[in-house]
RNA sequence: GGGCGGUUGCCUGAGCGGCCAAAAGGGACGGGCUGUAAACCCGUUGACGUAAGUCUACGAAGGUUCGAAUCCUUCACCGCCCA
């Protein structure tokens, strides 16, 4: 950022929100060398869609990039063959080569938001570049630098062994080809999540074997999702994308809860600690004024800061005091003209799953017609030309239009 | 190979042969209060039907019953114990 930040300065800012650091004499040893340090980030193609959970790691690494060291990005295509077994209790299904391809691809190009692609800082590899030339005989020599017992000691493994459900073989793999990807890249840091602690660790045994440097672990801490007590995942729906709208991204954020503010600041915006600090003082700032802050912040990330805001002064319009609630821009619908039951037309759009949902939303009050609300499920709703604004609650919103 | 126990709605989980579309909690959704925050309060939570009601659902397939999520048989998967 600044000039030239002392080693000091530089370890700060890269220990900051961090949940582990192996270890950190070593990584200020390496810092104060001088030379451009490789960090290397692997992933795993099968989750394409980048959400805010993963972009605490990607930050770190551009931290990394911008203090002038160079990024190593590992797509594990060779070891999604076998599926990562961390943060499972079942084995993973195998994808096939054309998905692999393509979720890399994704994943490139969202990474690219936080990432500097510029090709002094950025290196990207597909590991069966390497892992798919070994021989058997290579594998065995491989396998023969760790213990059964150092594999059983894992958590998730111990955790299945009790359980009784199965871990295949070829998953004690997994960790191996991880730490051969730091080997043969010559990693100096290795970024993970905490789920990665013992993959990566393995990677500075086996670089201390071929009689390398061992690598730094840097280990982040996984991001809490909307929800505010899951981690964030594409599963559980508690996620931003990195893909969400402006006016997506400020919704999700304004709804999560005021203590998780210090923890998304932290993670998620490269705001400076004091200045965070202070935007957290309800005496100082009020916490509708810290999140709408910090949903700006993060939005400009990914668009820019007039999309953010935009964002910001549409959810003000629709959600502030004394407004009609109404979007600027309303998604119209376009339906057959003549009488429609209003049940039908709610399902139409995909506010309402079925007809019976329809009518208990009608029933508990949630529906609005051009700001009436709709008390009578069998009511029917004639349709022209004239557009008619629906609603379900005040998230969703659209105008009915004949055509 | 033998013995025992389990498999229920989005999830957890209760379910005397009829009163079970299935308790309870969670989640979700809608309403209230707010800062669309949290907490809290209220309501809803299988489909179709204005409704009466009909249909589909309790691992799978058969069977016994006027009637089965509940009983029997076989199968599948899981757990525990013995060899």
């Amino acid at each position: 950022m600044s000039d030239s930040p002392t080693i000091d300065q530089q370890l700060a800012d890269l220990k900051r929100g961090c949940e582990a650091l192996y270890t950190e004499d070593a990584l200020r040893k390496k810092l104060a060398s001088g030379r451009q340090l490789r960090i290397k980030l692997g992933m795993d193609p099968t989750a394409p869609d980048i959400h805010l959970g993963h972009t605490v790691v990607l930050r770190k690494m551009r931290q990394f990039q911008d203090l002038g060291h160079k990024a190593v990005l590992i797509i594990g295509d060779y070891t999604a063959r076998i599926g990562d077994p961390t943060g499972r209790d079942a084995t993973r299904p195998v994808l096939d080569e054309t998905t692999i391809q393509a979720n890399a691809q994704t994943y490139l190009d969202q990474a690219g938001l936080i990432l500097d692609r510029d090709p002094a800082k950025f290196e990207m590899h597909y590991n069966s570049s390497w892992l798919g030339k070994l021989t058997f005989a290579d594998v065995l020599q491989l396998t023969a630098q760790f213990t059964v017992q150092q594999m059983l000691h894992r958590d998730n493994f111990k955790k299945r062994m009790d359980k009784g459900v199965e871990i295949q073989v070829s998953e004690f793999m997994y960790p191996l080809m991880q730490a051969y990807d730091s080997v043969v890249i010559k990693a100096d840091v290795e970024l993970g999540g905490t789920d990665q602690t013992f993959n990566n660790l393995r990677g500075r045994d086996l670089m201390t074997r071929h009689e390398m440097e061992p690598q730094c672990v840097l280990i982040m801490p996984i991001l809490v999702g909307l929800d505010g007590t899951e981690k964030m995942s594409k599963s559980k729906g508690n996620y931003v994308a990195v893909t969400d709208t402006p006016d997506d991204m400020f919704g999700k954020i304004m709804s999560i809860t005021d203590p998780m503010m210090r923890n998304y600041y932290e993670l998620l915006t490269p705001l400076p600690m004091d200045r965070i600090t202070s935007l957290l003082d309800p005496s100082l700032t009020h916490p509708r004024e810290a999140k709408d802050a910090l949903a700006k912040v993060i939005i400009e990330e990914f668009h820019n800061a007039d999309a953010a805001n935009a964002a910001s002064a549409e959810f003000a319009k629709r959600f502030g005091p004394g407004t009609d609630g109404l979007p600027t821009n309303i998604e119209t619908k376009t339906v057959a003209a003549g009488d429609h039951r209003i049940i039908d037309l709610l399902v139409a759009v995909g506010f309402a799953a079925s007809n019976g949902d329809a009518k208990r939303l009608i029933k508990g009050g949630g529906v609005k017609l051009d700001g009436e609300k709709v008390s009578d499920p069998t009511a029917n709703v004639t349709v022209s030309a004239d557009a008619k604004v629906l609603q379900v609650g005040k998230r969703n919103v659209c105008q009915i239009v004949a055509g």
